[in-house]
DNA sequence: GCCGAGAATGAATCCATCC
DNA sequence: AGGATGGATTCATTCTCGG
């Protein structure tokens, strides 16, 4: 329970998110974009590695460094999310929200997963990528989706996040980590959580959580098994601006919780 | 399974899909828009009329005519689609695609219906209507999505509809039926249709699946429980401009099926 | 016909009351 | 106790209407 890193905002474990999770407490928000597991309908299609599955194969940019635990199949993927959501809200205050990225694929079953952990799932946003790749005779892949909701009753929050946020896809070779979220998609996945409330991402990846967190001026935790993603978040934080605690509106009109 | 309506391209059946889908055979494309069976995190919240649910509240818009079968819960929901998925699909022709609207909440549900009725589940596509009713501290519900696949093989029907359509919703006042897609929405939802094709929709409601499906150049069947939509369908295609048969891409090039 | 100001609206949700 | 009913709430977009 050493952490890899750690100043006045954001702190980083190099673990298996199952070492961590049951000892902290006082998180108000995951959010997080977990392996999808996803890609082809058939078990083969899975089985080969994050690289080669979601690098489009025509592109020059198979090189980077994967990733791991994108291996497994239904019910496997519904029993591991639903262990790792019960220990997330376990660790959460009463009217934390979740915000979780998956695709189509997944979503049935992440939505089924985010339920069984205890979770009120409450809705599902769109990051429309605007292209995605075009497909004969079907509607092309251009969205990620977002399921989110609460532990508990929902915090008015006096912020109105948009059910549907547009933003292009950053190309491969400028992305740190294969799935890397753009700046501003993170933000809008953060939409809804109050300044000051302490977020979690346990599957950290390039650590965009964390940094969207600074910018919104909350905390932040992130767990992630990868050393060589730990090494480049510290220096991403490092090379941030420092953190500025919240003097946005008045922390005691922002309902329950770790504000 | 005489028909309420029918010229040279539009075939209407006032009854129960149950009892005409069985009778049917040489369908290409299912296109629809079922009742969600949804509205409310409790089952009282599902349990009033469809236009108490859906026509908000809080506008002058309660008026005009609901609709029926929409108070199912789960696993009633689950069981009742896929039965009348099994039927349209046992009225398919191999390749037939399907495009199915739902919310959110109904998701998960239905894509495990089309998979149970022997379907293949390719995606999820998004109808943003740009704004949904705000929500303080959550995101806001601005959505409907559109699972569609494919009976069989998927066609490489050379068209290329993109995942995300971005359309406003026409106030209600303004709609034959409270549901209402847009004409432009479900021009949409055709998108990966080929022009000749037979086109079902099994709850036709006020009927733009079939002025759609005309404007595209297709055949069309829709049945609908409630006589006064039919009435109020056979009035538009009666309106509508005459059915011109497709003179568009070389029908052979287009796959297998209906053409 | 064009423009701007003001009004209306929403495939909801939550909760207090009433049966 | 549990289901049914009705009111309050939210704001970007769309609609309406007058100039």
């Amino acid at each position: 329970m050493t952490p890899y890193y750690t100043d006045g905002q954001a702190t980083i474990y190099h673990a298996d998110a199952f070492d961590i999770l049951p000892r902290l407490e006082g998180v108000g928000a995951l959010v997080t974009d977990p392996p999808y597991s996803s890609g082809g309908a058939f078990r083969g299609d899975r089985m080969t590695t994050a690289l080669s599955k979601y690098a489009s194969s025509d592109s020059s940019a198979q090189r980077g460094i994967g990733f791991t635990g994108d291996n497994r199949d239904q019910r496997a993927f519904l029993a591991w999310c639903s262990l790792w959501l019960t220990a997330c809200r376990g660790a959460s205050v009463e009217g934390a929200t979740f915000a979780i990225f998956t695709d189509w694929r997944q979503l049935p079953t992440l939505t089924d997963a985010v339920q069984v952990a205890g979770y009120v799932w409450r809705g599902v946003g769109a990051w429309s990528k605007k292209f995605g790749r075009p497909r004969a005779g079907g509607f092309s892949g251009a969205c990620e989706f977002l399921a989110w909701g609460s532990h508990g009753a929902l915090d008015a929050v006096p912020t109105y996040p948009a059910g549907v946020f547009e933003c292009s896809a950053p190309p491969v070779r400028t992305r740190a980590h294969l799935t890397e979220k753009p700046e501003p998609v993170m933000a809008w996945a953060l939409g809804n959580v109050a300044p000051g409330r302490l977020v979690l991402d346990p599957f950290m990846g390039s650590g965009s959580t964390l940094i969207a967190a600074r910018l919104r001026g909350c905390s932040a935790v992130g767990v992630e098994i990868d050393e060589r993603y730990c090494e480049i978040v510290a220096r991403r934080l490092s090379q941030e601006l420092p953190f500025d605690p919240p003097t946005m509106p008045s922390p005691g009109l922002w309902g329950r919780g770790a504000l």
